[in-house]
DNA sequence: GTACAGATTGAG
DNA sequence: TCAATCTGTACT
């Protein structure tokens, strides 16, 4: 497998590391399964400053006090009652800084678990018997969803963690003669306003939302 | 304590 | 278009 990111690839600028996320594989280990997305959507919420950030004007509450942590540790919170929203911390510690991780394109390592992990995400009325790829985690709550990740992992430490981590795939890559890096060009990063956050005034303007331009496993708008 | 909005989603 | 349903916040 690729190289786990460190401590180090977090603590930079919230805009920065939003960017550098797209490509990542996000690696979810269940027992001895794994399950695994490429990042292909983010977005950047930078407090206090930032109206659409839970610690706007420095706030800290029992909920959004994990986004003070250093760099690298996982910020789920529950939205609407029922969705998880994984974002994950950046900068330094005592900053509220994260980016949230909108959408995954799921990297197929088995595809008898990969495709019978999301029934519980529907009602009880309705559970379909086929979803598409591309329908698993093209959203915030649908890829936590299908990583079955909630509340337990608020705090956890993506460099040190044995069941959730972040792994550049340019080394298993670079094996094969494709190159050093996995970095998506710049020409190739779509840079909009974020979702869902109109409340937030001239902060809802800001082009913080990022995706892979092209990529189908974008969250639909 | 009560009221209400919210970084969403899927059905009708 | 609307409801599901928990948390934070601004009130009474």
């Amino acid at each position: 497998m690729g190289k786990r990111l460190s401590r180090k690839f977090y603590t930079r600028p919230t805009l920065t590391v939003a960017k550098d996320l797209l490509g990542k594989y996000l690696v979810r280990k269940i027992g001895k399964k794994k399950l695994i997305g490429k990042i292909v959507e983010t977005e950047a919420y930078i407090g206090p400053e930032d109206r659409a950030s839970h610690s706007f004007g420095g706030k800290i509450t029992e909920r959004c006090k994990t986004e003070y942590l250093i760099g690298g540790h996982i910020y789920i919170y529950l939205c609407y009652g029922m969705y998880w929203m994984m974002n994950i911390t950046t900068e330094k510690a005592g900053r509220p800084e994260c980016v949230l991780i909108r959408a995954l394109e799921p990297v197929i390592t088995n595809i008898h678990e990969s495709t019978t992990n999301f029934t519980n995400r529907h009602s009880r009325k309705f559970v379909p018997k086929f979803v598409e790829i591309r329908d698993l985690a093209n959203g915030p709550g649908k890829l936590c969803n299908w990583l079955k990740l909630n509340k337990s992992f608020d705090k956890e430490d993506l460099t040190k963690s044995k069941r959730i981590w972040l792994e550049d795939p340019a080394p298993e890559r670079a094996r094969y003669g494709a190159g050093r890096g996995i970095k998506i060009k710049k020409s190739d990063i779509v840079a909009k306003k974020r979702i869902g956050i109109d409340y937030a005034g001239s902060w809802a303007k800001k082009p913080w939302r990022f995706y892979i331009k092209d990529n189908p496993f974008v969250s639909k708008k």
